[in-house]
DNA sequence: TGCTAATATTTAACATGTTAATTAAGTTGG
DNA sequence: CCAACTTAATTAACATGTTAAATATTAGCA
């Protein structure tokens, strides 16, 4: 390992390193996997988001908050998997952009309310048709016995893990 | 939608909103569930994280350099996912704290030579004993068949989507 | 009641993700 | 040979991920 010169070494993995086993090709373990993965389906998604200006996880917050309607910060939070820090800026900008809105829950003033502006409803009920279509034909290409065979998996090595 | 006094909404989704599709219940798509299991997963090996100080990404560059030896910036940026801009930043910090170290490929100057020191290099095999260890854990509590069941769905997933 | 512990959210600090621009070095065709 | 194009890496700017600390509010209990 480490060769002197600055030439390229050997094609590929020079003799295997300091590893004999399974793990010896580093750049496919399963958290590698599911980044890659995570990312080609995020990427089918990308012509919304460019299309009203909104990054992946703003467009989780307002199509969430649209979808199942007013929640306190920390549901949508569990909800849509982004934590509280990164949820508490996202929501600052997407307040500014007047498509959401929040206001503190009454019955305990530490929950704070989110809801959908009808600018948001709008952007997210006429994306929607796309983003439907869009997932359809992901089922249809990878089929959609397997897509459900995939998200079973994933949902039990969380269990597993957890 | 938008209730409009300040108090809970009924429990859990006010009565469907927008969408009267499979889709409905967005807090399990598939990214969102692809970002869940990567999540579980990468938390399994924090131990190593916190116990060297590094993050994930800085782990996953020293490991990947250490068992493949030299290799150019590109490469490591594909073998890891991770980006080139990132990479960058990542790549001097690591070199600072003497982790790893630079140079100009001699044959084309405009590539960067990367390497480990011996000090990743024996950090590296010190926690690969516990990381290996702790993969067999987890392929023996999932099950192996499905572990390498989800590993080819999420590989025919990314070509299908290419 | 009043003090303490728990909870929900925000803020701060720093690392990474992402896109676009920049710099330097190689490649190509006239 | 050289101007135009391509490629590899870095830098810049801004959004998000992550951990820890700060704030405000509520819950529990002596």
């Amino acid at each position: 390992m480490n060769n002197s010169d600055s030439k390229r070494p050997p094609p590929a993995v020079p003799d295997k390193g300091v590893f004999s086993h399974g793990l010896n090709d580093f750049s496919h373990t399963l958290p590698i996997r599911l980044l890659r993965a995570r990312h080609a389906a995020v990427s089918q998604f990308q012509p919304i988001f460019r299309k009203y200006n909104v990054t992946e996880q703003q467009w989780r917050v307002l199509r969430m908050v649209t979808s199942a309607g007013d929640m306190t910060a920390g549901e949508l939070s569990q909800a849509i998997f982004i934590s509280m820090p990164s949820l508490s800026r996202i929501m600052q900008s997407l307040e500014a952009r007047n498509l959401i809105r929040r206001r503190a829950n009454e019955d305990d003033l530490r929950q704070t309310m989110v809801s959908s502006t009808l600018a948001a409803q709008a952007m997210v009920a006429e994306a929607a048709i796309w983003s439907d279509t869009r997932y359809s034909n992901i089922a249809q290409w990878f089929g959609k016995e397997r897509l459900e065979q995939l998200q079973t998996l994933l949902d039990d090595l969380v269990q597993t893990l957890d």
